[in-house]
This record gives C-alpha cells, sequence and structure tokens, in this order.
DNA sequence: CTGAAAGCGCTTACAG
DNA sequence: CTGAAAGCGCTTACAG
C-alpha cells in the first residue's frame, strides 16, 4: 500500500507538506502542489483514515442503532440520516439490534470504541440500564422516537396523534372504538399511543370493553391475532372501528376482517399509524398518520452534525404529523 | 479518555501484558488477569478500534454500497447481510449512493480509504469506469445482483425468471402480453429481464406489439404512467396481460387499471417481480417472483468473509427463485 | 509469564 | 513556504 511518506519520497518533500496539501491547509507553493497531486494521482493513493482519525480524534463516521433495518419507518429514518450526513462527508456505521435489547447497549459501547463522531439511537425501550449507558457517553447522542433522559431527543407525538385518531374516529359515529398496541415496555409505542386513545375516549364519556384491547408485535401477523381475538371475545358488543398503532398490524386486522367477510369500513372501520406505502395501495386505502419520518432522520442527523461542532445542552423536540383521511374509515 | 497505557499504570504492568489480556493471547498469570479485568471493568476503558485497526491492518468493518435503503429489497439485503457479520462480530458502513453512478465509485475508493475489511456492492449498472474501479480494489469484493467481470458475483436468475413468468402467461392464455422494464443501462433488470421475455415470446411464436413495451424508473408511479401509455398506444390491439419488471411498478400498474375500471385479471393480467409485502396485500393479490432477498444478502456476506480469511478466485453464483401464483392472474 | 521497543500512517505545533 | 520531531493508542516480534 502506498503512503504518505511513498508519496513524500516521490515528490522530494516532506511528509508534512504532502499532508498540507492534501488537507488543503497550511501554505504551500504552487509548483510543489501541482507536483504532489499529480504523484497522487499517478500512484492512486489513498490516505488512510484510521491513521487520520487516530490522530484527529474525528473519524467521520456517525453510528446508528435501529431495531431492524427491514422495516419501513427504520429505512426511511436511515435514509433521511444519510442524505443530510452525506452531505458532511460523514458515513454511517449501521448496528441492527434485531430487537434485541442488550443489544443496544452493546452497540453504544461498540461504537464508542470505535472513535464515532457520534451516535444516533432508535430505541424500543427504554430501561435503566440503557440509561446508564448512554449517562457515561461522551460523544454527541440523539434519541429518535424515545424520550430519554438527559438526551437530546426527536419524538414524535405519539400521544396527540393517538388523540386525534381515536376524536376523529368519535366524531364520525364510530362509538366503539377498539384498540392494538403494543407491549407497555415502549414507552412511545406501547404507553402514549395507547393513552391517547384512553383519554380520547374518557374524555368524551365513551366507554370501552377491556375486552377491545389487545396487543401486537408490531408484525402483521400479530395484527391478525388481536384483531381475532378482539372479535371472538366481544360477544354481543362487537367495536364499530379499531385504532391499530401500526400500519403493519392495521393491514393484518384488516386481511382477518376481509376474510371473516366483515367490510370495512361499513362493518368495521381501520385506522393505523405510519403512512407506510402499503397503506396507500391496499384495498380499501387505509387511513393512517404521516409521522414524517425521513424529515425526522434530517432532524436527527442535523442535530447531531450540530452538536459535533459544538456541545450543547440536551433538547426536546416534537416533530408534527399529519393525519391521512383515506377509505378505511 | 483512558487508553491502555492509563490501565497499565492502574495495574502496575505494561501494556504489552493488558493488550495480552484484553485479546486473550499469549499466557498471562491468573493473578495479572483478574486484576486487570478488574480495572478495566471499573473504569471503563474502551479500547480504541482506530488505533487497533491502524496496526492490524483490520477493521472489522465491511462496506455496503447501495443505491437506496428506503426500498424494500435493498433493506432486506442489507438486513440479511448484517445477520451474517454482527456473528462475526463486523459492522457494516453503510453508503447509500442515491442512485447517482458517479456516487458508486465514490464510494470505492472511500471505503478503501476507511480500511473496510471488504465490500459489497449493489450495482444499478455496469460500465468501464466501474469496472476500472474495481480492478484496483485490492480488498475482497462482492458484486450483488450485476455480474461484474474479474468479481465474484451473486446474481439473481433475471433471465429464466422471466422467461417463466413469460410462459406461465402464455400457458394460462394470455396470448397478448404487455412489458414494462427499466433502462437498459442496468444489466440485470432492464436487459436480462428483457431477454427472457422477448426470446419467451418468440419462442412460442407470439408476436407482440413495440407499442406493448415501456420503460419506468422503479417507481410506482413510473409503473402508473406505463401502464397509461401501454392502453393509450394499443388502440384496438389491447394486450391481455402485462408483466412488470418490478413489484412497484406493477402496483403503480394495477392503480391505473383499477382507475380505469379494467377488472385485474379478467381485463388484464398483472405479474410482477421482487416479492414485496406489498403484493401479498394488495388487491387483488399480485403475482410475483420471490427473489428470496435476504437470503442472497446472507450469502453475499458469507462469501466475503470468506475471502476476508483467504483470497480467493473471481466465482459465480446463482441465487434460486420462487415464482408466487395468487389473484391477478 | 512479562516488558521495552519499534512501528502502523497520519497531523500539528514549532522552528526556520 | 517547508521540514524534523513528537505523538495519537494500539500490537507484536524479540528478549529475558
Amino acid at each position: 500500500m502506498t503512503t504518505i511518506n511513498d508519496i513524500a519520497k516521490m515528490a522530494n518533500v516532506s511528509r508534512t507538506t504532502v499532508s498540507r496539501v492534501l488537507n488543503n491547509n497550511g501554505y504551500v507553493s504552487e509548483d510543489v502542489r501541482k507536483r504532489i497531486m499529480q504523484i497522487v494521482e499517478e500512484t492512486g493513493y489513498i490516505p488512510s483514515l484510521s491513521a487520520k482519525s487516530l490522530r484527529t480524534k474525528k473519524s467521520g463516521v456517525i453510528g446508528v442503532i435501529i431495531p431492524r433495518i427491514d422495516t419501513e419507518t427504520a429505512s426511511r429514518v436511515v435514509s433521511g440520516i444519510n442524505e443530510v450526513v452525506a452531505k458532511g462527508n460523514f458515513q454511517i456505521l449501521l448496528t441492527d439490534t434485531e430487537l434485541d435489547k442488550q443489544k443496544e447497549i452493546e452497540y453504544i459501547r461498540l461504537l464508542q470504541s470505535r472513535h464515532v463522531d457520534g451516535i444516533i439511537l432508535l430505541a424500543t425501550n427504554v430501561n435503566d440500564q440503557l440509561i446508564a449507558t448512554i449517562k457515561d457517553v461522551e460523544l454527541p447522542f440523539i434519541s429518535l422516537g424515545q424520550d430519554l433522559p438527559g438526551v437530546t431527543s426527536i419524538l414524535y407525538d405519539d400521544y396527540h396523534a393517538s388523540v386525534d385518531v381515536t376524536n376523529m374516529l368519535l366524531s364520525k359515529g364510530y362509538e366503539k372504538v377498539a384498540f392494538i398496541g403494543v407491549s407497555e415496555e415502549d414507552p412511545s409505542v406501547g404507553r402514549l399511543r395507547k393513552k391517547g386513545y384512553v383519554d380520547a375516549m374518557a374524555s368524551r364519556g365513551y366507554n370501552f370493553d377491556e375486552s377491545w384491547i389487545e396487543t401486537g408485535d408490531f408484525s402483521i401477523e400479530s395484527g391478525y391475532e388481536a384483531m381475532k381475538k378482539i372479535i371472538k371475545n366481544s360477544r354481543g358488543e362487537l367495536p364499530s372501528a379499531v385504532f391499530v398503532v401500526t400500519d403493519r398490524m392495521a393491514i393484518g386486522a384488516m386481511e382477518y376482517l376481509r376474510e371473516q367477510g366483515y367490510r370495512i369500513p361499513e362493518d368495521m372501520a381501520v385506522v393505523g399509524i405510519g403512512a407506510s406505502t402499503m397503506s396507500r395501495y391496499v384495498t380499501p386505502s387505509l387511513t393512517t398518520v404521516d409521522y414524517f419520518n425521513k424529515e425526522a432522520g434530517h432532524r436527527a442527523a442535523e442535530l447531531l452534525i450540530q452538536q459535533i461542532k459544538q456541545k450543547k445542552e440536551a433538547e426536546k423536540f416534537v416533530q408534527t404529523y399529519r393525519l391521512i383521511k383515506r377509505d378505511s374509515v
């Protein structure tokens, strides 16, 4: 491999000078600059960023921790992050926890040892060990989607989105609204979205049966199963609508309803969250909430880069959302 | 930041010894090992992989170049790659060309400068500059989805899949098969899939009108537009089926057909390629071809890791595929 | 079983 | 405008 020393020798200068032209800083005579650039071209010399990073303490890499990359939400976010970091000449070191909580923690440590310049975490849960681990991180750190104490967090407005969805359903005359959520270990998707539903129902004075509430695990199949349980358990008192906290589970629920011959929305209205591509092309098209995941990714990346340039206090940002009304309601 | 020297001092040993216990090689007395591990725990010391990598010439990072991460195919592949590299304690440095050909080349160089241990490229086109760039790469290199000369390539069986789809349509009595492809700059998706269609039609003695062939750009909208053009241009001679080379474009085509009141498959059968999640939940469900993207990712990662351990000759692997028959035919 | 020394490929004061 | 020297944090023969 050719190194800076080889180039220096070939150009008859010191490696200091080569470094200067490569990084474009400090004075170098036009002559020398040209000579060096020539040689760099000819040899196809590629400087070692490991060495540079060891020396400068900056790697130009930002670490991203996601729960699963093969998910529309995550891939949109990563795409958004990438768009802005690429402009700043950063690359993404991607780690995928495959939904394993323990790995969130492992990867935080790993990314530090890899000397990334900053970390963006898409957490699926919040626990003491995670919080403790993050507290020790001295790098710029952004949490996306979960509110992590002491950490700059970009949040979706889960509570209000959920209230809005429920109210919308109620206003349209669907009084018996069922709910399919996820585990409350996930504060954002599990707890807040459920709380929005519960509060909206209560504040409007509507009762709901416990049998109308089921829990899935984000998969399409779990939405299908949850819907099945709701139908089975609600003898007599069939709900007239179901609010599902993710589009994928909503699609599963629709699948079950279709199989059983229920008409959507006449017999049962369905709403999801996520504005997945699928939500638009399914029949009937699914009413859902757009969380602007890509923009959230942009935001996260911008904030991280800002923090890399200049350390800041932890702040909280709440993203906007938009209800998309379609044919399933 | 605490370094290996700090640990050494605190433990009253040389950094050589610390290195030995950290890497678990060479003899170290049980006593000393324990003492060191203690201190490592207490201080939360995290070794610098940049330094290690500079010294050992191995980074434990593999570079992945994709055309767009927010695409089901790409995210499945990346997920597959990640599953196997993570087991080998590698991480992925992700670069997204955003469909810019020039960036494929830039990123190949960039990844080299970052001292990745190997590169997996998902190319969308094949040109001389790209081939020339790759030839100079001394790292283990795998191409996924395009046949790159001199490079180990994992290929989908585009030609035969395409022949099979066309024959299936023909056998079912759809004699007038239209085709929506992509630019032939993309040898796999553009050229081979089209060739399969053309050859199958010809070898069975079916004629097809040039107006039945349109080109899209992978987007749903482009499928919609292509379908519209086919319908508009084929006055009188309306095709009875359309073979679309990607699911997304097929969904777009279906959308147009539905809007115009054509029944699928009675008035027009539709087939895609990709086995996207959407293809299954759209109405009618879309007949498509499963390319097993995740498995392709596994394969790519396995081969790359093999090559990292031991340099090998370039080989070509053709993945299997499966026709999934559903309601759109 | 343990340590001193060299070196990986860079950058950056410092001096001229 | 240019260079010699130190140092970033590790690992690895080599010697004992």
